[in-house]
Formats: C-alpha cells, sequence, structure tokens
DNA sequence: CGCGTCACCTGTTGATCGGTAGGTTTCGTT
DNA sequence: AACGAAACCTACCGATCAACAGGTGACGCG
C-alpha cells in the first residue's frame, strides 16, 4: 500500500507473518551496527523517494550515510536485501488499519501524511514502479491491497452498517477508498498547492456518510 | 494523467498548444521514416510499460525494431525525446474528455481501458516515477491533470448540476473522480482477478449520482 | 543518370551500475 | 593483554548505460 497507511509509528496488535520475515542477512548486528543500520533504511528512504527504486544507486544512499558502496553492502547484501528491509521496516511501523479503526482516523491519517511528502513520495513512487515486470516490491503491495482492502471493508461496517448509499456493500466501497487515497497522493505530488488531499479526501468521507 | 483518459483513437476537437510542441528533432522523415518512427514508439510503449521509464534501454526499445541503439538515436536525439515522443503521440490520441463528454462515456473509457493492461501499465509506471525529482514527464503529467480535472468538473456540472450530494461542488467532486481513476488501475494492475474496475469505478459515479 | 539525403551501421568512449575479494581497523569481551 | 567478530575500506570486475564520430548503402528526385 501507500504511505496513506503508514501510521504515527502506533504500535500494532499482534505479530503478524509479515514481509520483514525474509531476512536480509544472517550477518548478527550489534550495538553501533543497528545504529548504523537505521541510518541507512532512513537514507534509503529518501533517495527511494527522489528517484525512485531503480533511480537509487548504492552509491547515492551511501554518500549520505559517509559511506563506500561497499560499506553499505556490508548491512544490506544486496540492493533488493535494502528495499525489502525499507519495506518491512514501515510494515512494522504502521497498522494496516486494523479492525479497530474508526473513519475519522483515516482522516488524521491523510492530514499526517500531507505534512509528510517525503514519505508519500517514496510509497508513491515504489508503487508506480511495483507495476513493472519483475519488480521487487510487487509481491509486497498486491499482499498489502489485498489486506488493506479487507480492513477497509470491515472498518466500513463497523462504522456504517451493513448499507452505504446507492446499495453499496462495504466490500464494493473499500477498494473505491483506496483508490481515492492513493490517487490523491499523485495528484497532491504532483501539485500540492492545487489539491487539498486532506479536505477532498474528507469530501469522500462524507460522501459516503450519506444515506 | 493516465491511461484513463486516453480515447479510441477519438478525433480531439480543436488544436491544443500541447506537451508535443517541443519537437524531437529537426530532421525532416519521410515516407518508410514516418513509418519506423511509428514502429519505435509503439515499442518504446511496451518496454516503458515492463521496465518503467528509467529501467527501458535503448537498447531494449531498439531490439524490439530490429535496430542497433544507434539506428534508434537517428529517429530519436535522446532518450527523453523518444520518451516526450511517446507522450505527445498520446496527446493527440486522447482527448481529456472535452466538455462534450458525458460521464456514460468515462464508464465505457474505463471499461475499453480494462481491456488493455499494457497502455494502462504503461501510463502508471509513467505517473508513479514522474513524482520522482527531475523526471522528464512530471511536467506533463502536471499540466495534464490540471486540464483534466478542470473538464471533469465540467463534465460532472453538464450531467447533475450545480449539486451533488452532501453539497460536494463539481469542482471539489473532480479530484476524487480523477483519483478514483488512478487508484482503480493500480490495484487492478496488481490484482486483476480480485479488482473488477470497471465496475468499481460505476459504483463510484452511482454514489455521485445519489441525491 | 547522378547526386543528395535519409536510414542505419560499426566502433568507441566515459560514466555508472551492482557486486566480489580480500584486507585493515575498531571494539567489546574475557 | 589477547582474541574474535563486526565495521568498513581499497581495489577491482564485467555489464550496461546513453551518446558521439564517422562511415556506407539505398533510394528518391531532378
Amino acid at each position: 500500500m501507500s504511505a496513506l497507511y503508514l501510521c504515527h509509528g502506533k504500535p500494532h496488535g499482534e505479530p503478524r507473518p509479515s514481509y520483514g520475515d525474509v531476512m536480509t542477512s544472517g550477518a548478527p548486528r550489534s550495538a553501533r551496527g543497528t545504529e548504523r543500520r537505521a541510518e541507512i533504511l532512513r537514507a534509503a528512504l529518501e533517495v527511494i523517494a527522489e528517484r525512485g527504486y531503480r533511480g537509487a544507486s548504492l552509491a547515492a544512499v551511501a554518500e549520505r550515510v559517509a559511506l563506500t558502496p561497499q560499506g553499505l553492502l556490508h548491512h544490506f547484501p544486496t540492493k533488493e536485501a535494502l528495499l525489502v528491509a525499507v519495506l518491512a521496516e514501515r510494515d512494522q511501523w504502521d497498522a494496516v488499519p486494523g479492525t479497530g479503526w474508526r473513519l475519522e482516523l483515516l482522516g488524521q491519517l491523510v492530514e499526517y501524511n500531507a505534512m509528510r511528502p517525503g514519505i508519500v513520495q517514496t510509497f508513491s513512487a515504489l508503487l508506480g514502479e511495483s507495476v513493472t515486470e519483475g519488480h521487487p516490491a510487487r509481491e509486497f503491495f498486491t499482499q498489502r491491497y489485498e489486506a488493506v482492502r479487507a480492513n477497509m471493508a470491515q472498518v466500513l461496517r463497523t462504522e456504517y452498517g451493513e448499507r452505504l448509499p446507492s446499495g453499496l456493500t462495504p466490500e464494493r466501497a473499500a477498494p473505491l477508498l483506496v483508490a481515492v487515497m492513493d490517487g490523491l497522493q499523485y495528484q497532491w505530488l504532483l501539485a500540492p498547492d492545487s489539491v487539498d488531499m486532506p479536505a477532498a479526501f474528507r469530501d469522500f468521507l462524507t460522501l459516503l456518510g450519506e444515506d
């Protein structure tokens, strides 16, 4: 999924079988190593936002943490492993809005995202790339969207019950909800001054709220 | 804009000041040359769909039309010129649904797109890339979205008049309409069997039609 | 028939890519 | 103090990248 579903570092309920289970390296890390790893991941997030995954070179990421590309490869054996680690980290942070979520929180989430263009840009760029052949993030996004749609349907159900405007079921409205969040991001990233992303999203929510 | 707004070769009303005005080359083309150019553009479209713009090498495009990379550069002086030409070609085809459009046509357009995953994938991949720094397609998409939002607002106005559900104005609903089209494309590309793009889009239209 | 232009080639260049091999330094532990 | 592992380096590799230079053959047009 895109940055939208990334939450404010909110703890997630239960341990999930996640993309992060693919360990990046057998190398045990210690003390400062773990710290360095985190720095690298943050740098990678930035570079991917600026150039995409394919356009992000190991050298560019390494430079940002004052390392040689080879020093970087000590922490992450391959470029793909680095991407996987970036995705896995977010996998822990976010919550793929769980069963307990309410729509109001989604609105706040969009507002939060509007203050963090970097993260939004990273995941929007990755989402776009992921539809190409053999992209390492494709499986990640596919699985994630499946989960997000299901959870969104659940959120809609607990919020509005079984019946929505136009006789829509929560399951049929969920893809629309997700699509609006993602689509608005692209418009907002391209023209932040022309598109009020949070306001537009709330417009959509009220549209769903009518009965 | 994304593939959604590409129409069935429908002629557009008036000549527009378009992205295509950036001529790709001063080289005059003749007879077979023009034909070859078209083949190259088609091949480029395919390769971009598969690998994105950054991932698409001149060699890959050239190979698909039985050419050397240098032979390709004879027709398009740089890689960026090739991309511009691809975008410009679509700029002619599509219609950025003009004032005369009706919502019903939009539904058919989505159905049409659902039968052409290649084109949808090309423009979805490009849209994703375009949010990164210095991407050659960024200006194209920015301008296009501005125009599409304006036209969509007009379409909504002629269809539903001034007042939509929840007191939305056409101008406020337009970004949502565009967002739904784009967002649904990504979900559909990632999981064609799980997401019925045309049906979902029609769901959204009926949502707007309620009063 | 001849000449010019277009189409396309070979050859090459310099940059950059991700990644390997193997060494050296730093540091925590005992 | 000694040892081992982790952190990080230099050196290097083959592949691939977009693009330049310069040449050749074919074809259209006068």
